[in-house]
DNA sequence: TCTGGGGTCCTAGGACCC
DNA sequence: TCTGGGGTCCTAGGACCC
């Protein structure tokens, strides 16, 4: 059996802790650049603003309705994050973090009544941590996912289940009918891994609620569709096809990718902004202790910028030998991006990403047939570097070729609405008056 | 004017090899 | 005239997730 807890309206919530005169009021927060919603406020769904929604379509509705914005802080809700994890873990024995907001919780060999348990931890979190939680159980992680769904959604929407599912609910107690109902009452695309375009084919083919779904033959789901949605049918009539990943795998890629706030058109700025970008990727694979032996560069114009000429590439170099030193990365991504640069187009994003990793401990020796930067010295300077950011803050010391700080960053985000860093900034501390 | 970032997995097609 | 079979690797693209 595995349970699912995930943080509602996580963001947002995380915001309200610290601003709780932002509670009862429509909020949401903005991705980068303050470009779409990608957090909202229950409030702030009622009002009928979508995930992603843009923020120039739905700004007016700050006069209308008082919608609050906020720019995303994303180390607050990474330490937000890491506190109600620890105490989500006390659910059971073995924590799989699934995202930022979620983790999975095996419940195998925990005795006793479940949900009365998860009640327990959900007041926990609420009170100790201050954000609210959806509990749903299941013995798939599928099925533990849609109890998850159904139980905010009993929540938020009195009416759409039954009133005893809200907050937690526990699929792997119900008699048959009970659960189909619940299944039955649940639309198709609300099912883990059942997206917009598989939704729509799911819907052609008269398969409208989970319930339809879960019926279905596996083998012809196989033909018909794929693989990955054979497992999610399986998974939806009980037998577990994809299990929990105790210790977090190391990743197989590592990108650092962003748009701009303004378009760029210039070499220049689009070298400090890959420069920036690689040094960042590389320091993502040192804290995962891997090498690199391929570095992608990408530019693209912005294709919701249909009167622009429009161009995007990319392209693959391979490094001498594995590595995870800033220069060899940065050195490989120039090379790159002046492979693809084109003048006379308004780029909106840059990006590079790192392939073909392994851990930094398992490569070969080589033969030293130059005297280029050698393995010993090439690891001190980075941890040196590392260090030293860890220290005094991001970005302390870097490549020259990010540029100086002083100089005006044509590339840079704009991020007009941020709030501060409550939990993980010395400056950021709330105070407290008597 | 203004539309995120970071991942995973699967599939199809082409190049290449024996 | 008639032109195999099986495998790997790479790339691009599509679908999904949060």
């Amino acid at each position: 059996m595995y349970a699912l807890v995930d943080g509602n309206n996580f963001y947002v919530s995380c915001e309200r802790v610290f601003r709780p005169g932002l509670n009862g009021r429509p909020v949401v927060v903005l991705s980068n650049n303050d470009g779409c919603a990608i957090a909202r406020s229950n409030e702030a769904k009622a009002l009928g603003i979508k995930m992603g929604a843009p923020w120039f379509q739905i700004h007016h509705l700050q006069q209308s309705d008082g919608l609050v914005a906020l720019s995303a802080n994303f180390a607050l809700y990474g330490d937000m994050s890491d506190r109600m994890m620890s105490l989500a873990a006390g659910l059971g024995h073995r924590q799989e973090i699934y995202s930022i907001d979620e983790s999975f919780i095996d419940l195998t060999g925990i005795r006793g009544d479940m949900t009365l348990r998860s009640r327990k931890i959900r007041q926990r979190i609420l009170q100790w941590i201050g954000i609210a939680c959806g509990i749903g159980i299941g013995p798939t992680k599928t099925l533990a996912k849609l109890a998850n769904h159904i139980a905010k959604t009993a929540e938020r929407q009195p009416g759409s289940y039954p009133v005893q599912h809200a907050q937690v609910c526990h699929l792997g107690n119900l008699e048959p009918w009970e659960r189909d109902a619940l299944l039955q009452a649940t639309e198709v695309g609300e099912v883990w891994g059942v997206g917009r375009r598989i939704r729509a084919q799911l819907k052609d083919a008269g398969i409208h609620t989970a319930l339809d779904l879960a019926r279905l033959d596996p083998a012809t789901v196989k033909r018909r569709w794929s693989v990955v949605l054979e497992r999610t049918v399986r998974e939806l009539q009980g037998t577990p096809c994809i299990s929990l990943e105790h210790a977090s795998p190391a990743k197989h890629e590592i990108a650092c990718t962003r748009s701009f706030g303004h378009a760029v058109r210039e070499l220049s700025a689009l070298q400090e902004a890959v420069t920036e970008f690689a040094s960042r990727a590389a320091h993502k694979l040192r804290q995962q202790h891997s090498h690199a032996t391929q570095v992608l560069t990408f530019i693209r114009t912005s294709p919701f910028r249909v009167q622009d000429l429009q161009y995007s590439r990319s392209t693959v170099l391979p490094l001498k030998r594995p590595s995870a030193d800033s220069r060899h990365i940065t050195q490989a991504a120039l090379l790159g991006l002046q492979a693809i640069y084109r003048p006379g187009y308004n780029y909106a994003k840059a990006g590079v990403m790192l392939l073909g990793l392994s851990p930094a401990n398992q490569h070969q020796q080589e033969l030293a047939l130059d005297n280029d930067l050698a393995a010993p010295e090439t690891n001190r300077l980075m941890l040196a570097l590392d260090a030293v950011n860890q220290r005094f803050g991001p970005g302390t010391l870097s490549l020259a070729s990010t540029g100086l700080a002083s100089d005006p960053r044509t590339w840079g985000m704009k991020q007009e609405r941020r709030t501060p860093g409550y939990t993980t900034d010395w400056n950021g501390l709330a105070v407290v008056r008597a």
